[in-house]
RNA sequence: GGGUGGUUAGCUCAGUUGGGAGAGCGACGGCCUUACAAGCCGUAGGUCACAGGUUCGAUCCCUGUACCACCCA
C-alpha cells in the first residue's frame, strides 16, 4: 500500500469496479431488505443535506447487504415540474424566446433535451459519496411506467370519489402562473402599511358617533375593488345599529352589506373588516358563511382586470351585480393599483390614515413572487378519508418514525389536513388524464379512446384534454410502488414492497411522507386484498447547518458542496463560486469577507470516507446537525491512522506465517484482550445499527480501532514480535491475532467508510485467509459471546493501569521517553504477583523500564516517586531523575483529589436518610469508597511527608 | 397566540431503566520512541441555562422561567 492515506487514489477506482461488477444490485438471495431513495430533484446538484441522507442510507444499505439480504437501494429521480421548467425557460430566455414562441410540443422537447444533458449531474455526485445504489434499475418520474402509474393513480381516485374539480380560492403565483400548496408558500414578516379608509354610508345611515361612514383597516388597498361586505362584530356596540344596513363602496360605487361575524378582531385597527372573498383565505370563508358574492378583480398576472369576475359561493357565474371596474386601472399590476386606489381615496378625502405595519407576506417558495389568493378551477385530492387510515397505520405501529417524537407532528398535521390541490399550470409534468367536451363537462380515463367508451361518446364529439399537469408530489407520492412497477403485479413489486425504510429530513414529512402514506394505502393491496403500507420505519433526520446553526443557503454564502470536502478547493475559486449569481449581488463582499476568514487556506481533500464518518458521528435524533469542518479533519485524520496501522499489520504479516492454517500458535493474554473487546464492539455496533444511532456506531468503531486496536493491542504486539524471547507459537498467535482482528474491523467499519476499509481488506484478505472479491459481499461480524473474556480483560487493565501509572510520572516529572527507568512494586496482593509474571515484557516495553523489582513485604523501597493501582504501588526511585519539589507538587494535586473524594462520600454516609433509605448495595459501595480513598489518601500523606523531609 | 425540539468543556456534539460527567477539535507541557507529526505521551478545563418540586440521592423524572431554533395560526 501507498505509505500514507491519498483517498484521491482509491476512492473513484473502487466506485467503479463495484460498479462494473454489478455488486450494487440485489442479490438472488436473502430476505429482501428495500430502501428507495428519496428522488432528488433532477435539476438539482448534491448539497450538505443529500451527503447526509445517502451516507444513512448507505450505511444501512451496506449493514443489510453483509447481514446476506437481497438489498435493493434503487436510484431514481423527479421531475421537478416548476423548478426544470423555470431552467429550461431560462436557457430559452437567454436566447430571447419564450416557452409561448415554440409551444407546448417543442418547448417539452427542449426540457428532454436538457434532461439529457444535465439531467444526470446529481447521479455523478451521488456515485462520488460511494451510494451503493442500484443504478440498473434507475428511475424518473416521467418515464413512460411512472407516467402510466400516475394516470392509473388519478383515474382510480377519481372513480373512487377521492379526486374532484372545483373552483376555489389557491394560493397563486402570478409569476409562474401556476397554482401551489400552502406548503410551498412561505410567509415572512415584512414591513407594511395599514391603510385606513372610509366607507360612506349609504341611505343617510350614521354610526353611533354621528359620522356618515365607517373606517376600514386594510393592508392591501387594491383588493376594495373586489369587496362584499365590510364585517363588524356581533357584539361591538358601536356598530350593531348598522348590521344590516349598507355602505357605497368608494371607486366602485357598489353597494355592500355591513354584517356580523365573529371572525372580527375588534381590537384591530377600527374594528371594521372589509369583506372581499375573492382575494382572501378568511374572507372566502366569511363570504361562505353570509353567501357573499365572489368578485374577481385580478387577472393571472395579478394586474386589475377591466371588468370583475363574479361568482356564487357555489362557484357558479353571478350575472347580477355589476362587474364594473374603474377603467383607468384596469390592466394595472397590483402593486401600481394600490397606488391609486390610495391617491384616489386621499384626493376624495376618503384616507382616514397610514399606519406602518408589520405583516406576514405570503411568497411562493420557487419564483419569491408575493402570492394572491386567487379564484380558479383546480383539481384536489380529497384527504379527509385517505387520512384516516394513513394516521391509523402509524398509530398501531405498522409505520414507525424514528425518532419516535415526529409521530406528534405527523399526527397534527394529518388531524388537520386540507384538500390538496394537485393540478398545476405548466406545461413539465404528468398532463391530467381529463377531457372536456364543448359544453364544459369533464370525464376522467386512461385515455381518449377509453373515456369515449366508458361515458359512451360519439366518435365525433369533440374532445379535448386538460391542459394542465398534475404536482409533481403527485408522482412522488407514488414513489414506492411506481419505481416497482405498479399497477402491474411485478415480481420486484412482490418481493420488496412494502419497502423497509425511508431516510428523510423531517421539513418533508408533510410534503412527501404523508402524502405516500395516504395514497399507498389506498392503492396498493397485497394478494389478499389488504392495504399495503409504503415503508415500515421512517427515519428522520435533522437538517445540516453550518457550524453555528445558520441554514446554509446560497444568499447567506454558508453552503458547502460535499465534494468540495472530498476533493478539496483552494480558496480563489470557493469565494467565486459562493458569490457568483447571487440573488442580491450586494452581499458578495461580505460573503467573500466570511469565507476568506473561515477558510483562509481553502478547504483541503478530505476523502468520502472521512466525509461519511462526520455525517454517521452527528447522526444523533437532534433537529438541527450542526457541521463542523474541525470534525471532519479529525476523521480524515482517523482514516490516516486506519491507513497507517494496517501498515503496520502488512509489514508484519506478509510473508509471514500467520498461524492460518493448523492450531500451532498461542495466544498472549493481550491477544484474548483484544479478541474479546472486538466481539463486545461488534455486539454494541450491531445494537446501534437497529436502533438507527449511528452516531453510536461511529463512535465505537472510531474508539475500538484508534484506542484498543492501535493505542494498546499494537504497541503489545510490538513486544511479542520484536522481542526474541517470544516463542515462535506466540509470534504466529499475535500475526494471527493482529491480521484477523484488522481484518473484522474492516468488515464493521466497511458500511460507514466503504472505500479505505475495502482497499485495505484487499491487502489483508490473503494473510486472513478469506476469499472472495470485494469487502461489500463479506459477511458483517457478529458477536462470538463465547470469545469474550473478562479474565483477559481485567487483567490487561491492570497492565494498562500500570503503564499509565508510569507514564504520568514519567510525563509529570519531564523525563525524557527515552530513558529507561527502574520500576518497584510495593505491597501488592498475589493477583497483582501474577499479573505481573503474565506481563513482565509487556509492561517492560509500554513503560520503557529497564528493570522490574517485585518488593516483599517489610523490604525498604528507594525514595520513589509514588502512585497505586488498587493497593498496589508503582514506585520510580527519584534519586538523579526526580526533583523532589516535582514530586510534591505532583502529589499535591493527587491528594487535592482524593480529599474531595473523602469529603464528598463521607457528607453522603453522614446523611442518616442516606443510610436508611438508600439500597444496602448501594451504602456499601460508598463505604468501601470511603475506605479506599481514606488509605489512599494515608498513603500520600505518609509519603509526601517522607519526601519533604529529605 | 398554539405546538415541538434544544440549552452539558473555549467550539461541534454524546451521555440508554436517577447512584462518582465523556469524545473530537482547540489549549498547555514533553516527545521525530523503526505503522502513523494527519502522529505519540501526559495535563488542564464543566454550580450539566435558571428556579422550584419528587427522591436518601437529579444532567436524567415533574412544574415553571429565560434564551435559541423550527412548525402551525
Amino acid at each position: 500500500m501507498e505509505k500514507t492515506y491519498q483517498p484521491a487514489a482509491i476512492e473513484q477506482q473502487w466506485y467503479q469496479t463495484w460498479e462494473k461488477n454489478g455488486y450494487f444490485a440485489p442479490a438472488a438471495e436473502g430476505e429482501p431488505y428495500c430502501i428507495m431513495i428519496p428522488p432528488p430533484n433532477v435539476t438539482g446538484s448534491l448539497h450538505m443535506g443529500h451527503g447526509f441522507n445517502n451516507a444513512v442510507m448507505d450505511a444501512m444499505v451496506r449493514h443489510h447487504r453483509m447481514l446476506g439480504h437481497a438489498t435493493l437501494w434503487q436510484m431514481g429521480t423527479d421531475h421537478a415540474g416548476i423548478a426544470t421548467q423555470m431552467v429550461v425557460e431560462r436557457q430559452l430566455a437567454a436566447q430571447g424566446v419564450s416557452r409561448h414562441d415554440l409551444g407546448r410540443e417543442q418547448f417539452l422537447e427542449k426540457v428532454w433535451q436538457w434532461k439529457a444533458e444535465s439531467g444526470g449531474n446529481i447521479s455523478r455526485q451521488l456515485r462520488r459519496l460511494g451510494s451503493s445504489l442500484d443504478w440498473s434499475r434507475e428511475r424518473f418520474t416521467m418515464d413512460e411506467g411512472l407516467s402510466k402509474a400516475v394516470q392509473e393513480a388519478f383515474v382510480r381516485l377519481h372513480e373512487d370519489g377521492l379526486i374532484y374539480r372545483g373552483k376555489r380560492l389557491v394560493n397563486w403565483d402570478p409569476k409562474l402562473h401556476t397554482a401551489i400548496t400552502d406548503l410551498e408558500v412561505e410567509s415572512r414578516e415584512e414591513k407594511g402599511s395599514l391603510w385606513h379608509l372610509r366607507y360612506p354610508l349609504a341611505d343617510g345611515a350614521r354610526t353611533a358617533d354621528g359620522r356618515d361612514y365607517l373606517v376600514v383597516a386594510t393592508t392591501r388597498p387594491e383588493t376594495m375593488l373586489g369587496d362584499s361586505a365590510v364585517a363588524v362584530h356581533p357584539d361591538d356596540e358601536r356598530y350593531s345599529s348598522l348590521i344590516g344596513k349598507f355602505l357605497e363602496l368608494p371607486l366602485v360605487g357598489r353597494r355592500i352589506p355591513v354584517i356580523a361575524d365573529d371572525y372580527v378582531d375588534r381590537e384591530f385597527g377600527t374594528g371594521c373588516v372589509k369583506i372581499t372573498p375573492a382575494h382572501d383565505f378568511n374572507d372566502y370563508e366569511v363570504g361562505k358563511r353570509h353567501n357573499l358574492p365572489l368578485i374577481n378583480v385580478l387577472d393571472k398576472n395579478a394586474a386589475v382586470l377591466p371588468r370583475a369576475q363574479v361568482f356564487r359561493v357555489d362557484g357558479t357565474l353571478d350575472q347580477q351585480l355589476d362587474p364594473s371596474l374603474p377603467a383607468d386601472l384596469a390592466g394595472l399590476d397590483r402593486f401600481e393599483a394600490r397606488k391609486r386606489v390610495v391617491a384616489a381615496f386621499e384626493a376624495a378625502g376618503l384616507l382616514d390614515k397610514i399606519a406602518d405595519h408589520v405583516l406576514k407576506v405570503p411568497r411562493g417558495d420557487r419564483s419569491n413572487a408575493v402570492v394572491e389568493p386567487w379564484l380558479t378551477d383546480q383539481w384536489y385530492v380529497s384527504t379527509q378519508p385517505l387520512a384516516a387510515p394513513a394516521i391509523a397505520a402509524v398509530e398501531d405501529g405498522r409505520i414507525q418514525f424514528v425518532p419516535k417524537q415526529y409521530e406528534n407532528m405527523y399526527f397534527a398535521w394529518m388531524r388537520d389536513i386540507q384538500d390538496w390541490c394537485i393540478s398545476r399550470q405548466l406545461w413539465w409534468g404528468h398532463r391530467i388524464p381529463a377531457w372536456y367536451d364543448a359544453d364544459g363537462r369533464v370525464y376522467v380515463g386512461r385515455s381518449e379512446m377509453e373515456v369515449r367508451q366508458k361515458y359512451q361518446l360519439a366518435a365525433d364529439l369533440p374532445l379535448r384534454q386538460d391542459e394542465d399537469v398534475l404536482d409533481t408530489w403527485f408522482s412522488s407520492g407514488l414513489w414506492t410502488f411506481s419505481t416497482l412497477g405498479w399497477p402491474e403485479q411485478t415480481e420486484l413489486l412482490k418481493k420488496f414492497h412494502p419497502t423497509d425504510l425511508l431516510v428523510t429530513g423531517f421539513d418533508i414529512i408533510f410534503f412527501w411522507v404523508a402524502r405516500m402514506i395516504m395514497l399507498t394505502l389506498h392503492l396498493v393491496k397485497d394478494e389478499r386484498g389488504v392495504s399495503q403500507i409504503p415503508f415500515k420505519t421512517v427515519y428522520v433526520h435533522g437538517l445540516v447547518r453550518d457550524s453555528q446553526g445558520q441554514k446554509m443557503s446560497k444568499s447567506k454564502g454558508n453552503v458547502l458542496d460535499p465534494l468540495d470536502i472530498v476533493d478539496g478547493i483552494d480558496l480563489e475559486t470557493l469565494v467565486q463560486k459562493r458569490t457568483n449569481g447571487l440573488m442580491n449581488p450586494k452581499d458578495a463582499p461580505k460573503i467573500e469577507k466570511a469565507t476568506r476568514k473561515e477558510f483562509p487556506e481553502g478547504i483541503a481533500p478530505y476523502g468520502t470516507d472521512a466525509l461519511r464518518y462526520t455525517f454517521y458521528s452527528l447522526a444523533s435524533t437532534g433537529r438541527d446537525i450542526n457541521f463542523d469542518m474541525g470534525r471532519v479533519e479529525g476523521y480524515r485524520n482517523f482514516c490516516n491512522k486506519l491507513w497507517n496501522a494496517s501498515n503496520y499489520v502488512l509489514g508484519n504479516c506478509e510473508g509471514q506465517d500467520c498461524g492460518q492454517d493448523g492450531d500451532d500458535y498461542e495466544l498472549t493474554l493481550v491477544d484474548r484482550w483484544i479478541i474479546s473487546r472486538l466481539q463486545e464492539t461488534e455486539k454494541a455496533v450491531a445494537e446501534g445499527f437497529v436502533t438507527f444511532r449511528l452516531d453510536l456506531v461511529s463512535q465505537l468503531i472510531y474508539d475500538f480501532i484508534w484506542k484498543d486496536y492501535c493505542d494498546w493491542y499494537i504497541e503489545l504486539s510490538k513486544s511479542v514480535l520484536g522481542d526474541t524471547n517470544a516463542t515462535p507459537a506466540q509470534q504466529r498467535g499475535a500475526r494471527r491475532t493482529l491480521v484477523r482482528v484488522l481484518e473484522a474491523t474492516l468488515r464493521l467499519a466497511h458500511p460507514l467508510m466503504p472505500f479505505i476499509t475495502e482497499a485495505i481488506w484487499q491487502r489483508v484478505k490473503p494473510l486472513a485467509g478469506v476469499r472472495g472479491d470485494t469487502l461489500m459481499l463479506q459477511a458483517y461480524p457478529r458477536a462470538d459471546e463465547s470469545k469474550i473474556d473478562k479474565d483477559a480483560e481485567r487483567e490487561t487493565e491492570w497492565l494498562k493501569a500500570v503503564i499509565t501509572a508510569v507514564r504520568n510520572i514519567r510525563g509529570e516529572m519531564n523525563i525524557p521517553a527515552g530513558k529507561k527507568l527502574p520500576l518497584y512494586l510495593a505491597e501488592g496482593s498475589p493477583d497483582d504477583r501474577r499479573a505481573l509474571e503474565t506481563n513482565r515484557a509487556f509492561l517492560t516495553k509500554l513503560a520503557g523500564l529497564d528493570s522490574i523489582t517485585w518488593l516483599e513485604p517489610g523490604t525498604k523501597a528507594p525514595m520513589s516517586a509514588k502512585a497505586l493501582v488498587g493497593k498496589l504501588q508503582v514506585m520510580v526511585p527519584m534519586a538523579g531523575l526526580i526533583d523532589k519539589n516535582a514530586e510534591l507538587a505532583r502529589l499535591a494535586k493527587e491528594r487535592d483529589r482524593l480529599e474531595k473524594d473523602v469529603e464528598r462520600v463521607q457528607t453522603k454516609l453522614a446523611s442518616p436518610a442516606f443510610a436508611d433509605k438508600a439500597p444496602a448495595e448501594v451504602v456499601q459501595k460508598e463505604r468501601d469508597k470511603l475506605a479506599e480513598a481514606q488509605e489512599k489518601l494515608t498513603k500520600l500523606q505518609q509519603h509526601c511527608a517522607e519526601i519533604a523531609a529529605l
